[in-house]
DNA sequence: TGAAGCTTTGTTGTACACAACATGGCAAAA
DNA sequence: TTTTGCCATGTTGTGTACAACAAAGCTTCA
C-alpha cells in the first residue's frame, strides 16, 4: 500500500516548510503521516466511504490514537474525512454542487496567482517540469491511472510553488485536493490515454510562459485548463451516467 | 471579560449552521467555545504575545484539556495562535508582510464574491444592516473602540453572508479574522471618530447596492473599502512610526 | 566576579482508560 | 410475520496521569 511515495512526500514537504521554518520533530512526524494518509485518500487508495479506523492507523503509524486523531481532524477541517461519533471516521463523497463550487473557485483562484506576487522558477524547477513531460510521455505509451494521478498531483504541487502569496498558495493547494479523488473516479478508463496526452500538452504549454517569465500567462494559461478540465468532467459524468 | 457577547455568537453561529445542520452537542461546545476565544483575540482581550493557558481556559469553560486542546489546534491552523511545547500558547503578532499579503489577498476575493453565486439579502437581513447603520450613528457620537470593533465584525459577518460559495465565504472569513486586531491596534486613537464616520457611510454604500440587489458592484464597493482602509492602515503606521 | 552546569518549575504533547454514542442483532410480544 | 424494545459490540470523544521539553534560578567551581 505505501509503495515509493516517501519521494514525493518529501517533495511536496519542502515546498510546504519554505514559510515556517520552525518545526518540532512532533510536528514533522504528524506532517508526514498526515501527507501520508492524505495521499492515500487523493490517489483513491482510500475511495470516498470508506472508513479509516482511528486504531489501525495508530498502530500502523506507531502512535498512540491522540496524535493520529489530530491529523485526523486536520483531515476533516479540510473535508477530506469526517467524523461521528460512536460510528466511525469516513472519506467524504463531494456532491456535485459542491464540486461545481470548488472549480468556479479554483478558476477565480488560477487567475489571481498569476497577478499576486508569483515567485519566479528556477532553472532548476524548470528542469523538474521538464522531466515531468518525459513521464507524461512514458505514461502515453503505457497508460496507467494511478501513475498518473501521482505525476498530475506532482505536477500540481510544482504549480503552486509559483504562488507567492502563502495564504492563496494553501487555498488553492486545499481546493485542488478536495478535486482531484472526483476527476479520477468520474474519468472513464478510455478517455486516460487521451487525458494523459492532453495532460502533456498542457504542462508544456504553462511551461512555455514560466520559460519567457511570463506568470500572468501562466495564471491564465492555467485557469482555461482548470475551466476546460472541469467541462470535461461534467462530460464524462454524463457518460457514465452518474 | 465575556460580558454580552453571547447576542454575537449566536448570529454568527446562524450563519455557520446554515451550510451542515448536523452537528452534534460536542461539536455545537466546541465551536461556541471556539467562537468566545477567536472574538477576545480579534477583539483584542487578548494581545498578541499573550499566552493562553490550556489549564486556566479548561477550568472556565468546565471541560477538559483534550477538548479544549482541539479548539486551541484550530486557532492555530487559522493562524491566531501559536503553541510551542514546553513553553506556551500564545496569541500571534502578524508582521508587515504578511499582513500585505493577506490585504492583497482580500481585495481580490471581495470582488469574485459578488460574482461568484452571491446570495440576495432577504428584508430582515437589510434591515439588521439598518440597524447597524443606527449603532454607527450613536458611535459616531460617543466613540469607543471596543464597541466599533465588535460593530465591525460584526457587520462583516453580515457581508460574508451573502457569499453563497461556501468555500470562498469560509476563506474570507479566515483572511478577515487574520486582520482586524491589526487593524485595531494601529488605528491612532484620534481618527476613531472619523473612522466610525468612514464606516457608516461605506455600510451605507454598500446597502444602497444591496437594495436595488446588484451584487456584482457590491463586490466591487466591498473591495473598494478594503483596498481603501489597508492604504490607509499603512499611513497610520506612518504616523506612529511602527 | 563570572560562567557553566544542575535543579526546579511550569508548560505543551502523549498514552491510556473510560464515557458517550450509534448500530445491528436478537428476542419477545402483538 | 412484523414490530418493538433491549442488549451486545465497536467506534469516536473525554478525562487524567505522565513524558518531553524549555526557561529561569541556583549552586559551584575556576
Amino acid at each position: 500500500m505505501a509503495l515509493c511515495k516517501k519521494g514525493n512526500n518529501s517533495r511536496r514537504q519542502t515546498a510546504k516548510t519554505m514559510a515556517r521554518q520552525k518545526k518540532t520533530k512532533s510536528q514533522q512526524r504528524a506532517d508526514r503521516i498526515y501527507g501520508e494518509i492524505r495521499d492515500r485518500i487523493c490517489l483513491l487508495d482510500y475511495v470516498p466511504g470508506d472508513r479509516l479506523s482511528e486504531e489501525e492507523l495508530a498502530e500502523e503509524f506507531g502512535i498512540s490514537r491522540t496524535p493520529l486523531r489530530s491529523v485526523l481532524a486536520r483531515l476533516e477541517s479540510e473535508g477530506l474525512v469526517k467524523s461521528r461519533h460512536g460510528v466511525g471516521t469516513f472519506v467524504t463523497k463531494t456532491n456535485f454542487e459542491e464540486l461545481e463550487e470548488v472549480y468556479k473557485l479554483r478558476i477565480e483562484l488560477a487567475e489571481i496567482a498569476g497577478r499576486l506576487d508569483p515567485i519566479t522558477k528556477s532553472e532548476a524547477g524548470l528542469n523538474r517540469i521538464r522531466a515531468m513531460i518525459v513521464r507524461a510521455g512514458d505514461l502515453v505509451e503505457q497508460p496507467d491511472q494511478k501513475a498518473f494521478a501521482r505525476l498530475s498531483l506532482d505536477h500540481f504541487f510544482e504549480m503552486a510553488g509559483i504562488i507567492g502569496n502563502a495564504h492563496l498558495r494553501d487555498i488553492t493547494i486545499r481546493m485542488q485536493l478536495l478535486t482531484t479523488r472526483n476527476w479520477l473516479t468520474i474519468l472513464p478508463e478510455r478517455h486516460l490515454q487521451a487525458e494523459i496526452r492532453r495532460f502533456r500538452s498542457e504542462i508544456r504549454e504553462l511551461l512555455q510562459a514560466m520559460e519567457v517569465g511570463d506568470y500572468q500567462s501562466v495564471g491564465h494559461i492555467w485557469r482555461s485548463h482548470i475551466s476546460m478540465s472541469y467541462h470535461r468532467l461534467k462530460a464524462y459524468a454524463g457518460e457514465t451516467g452518474t
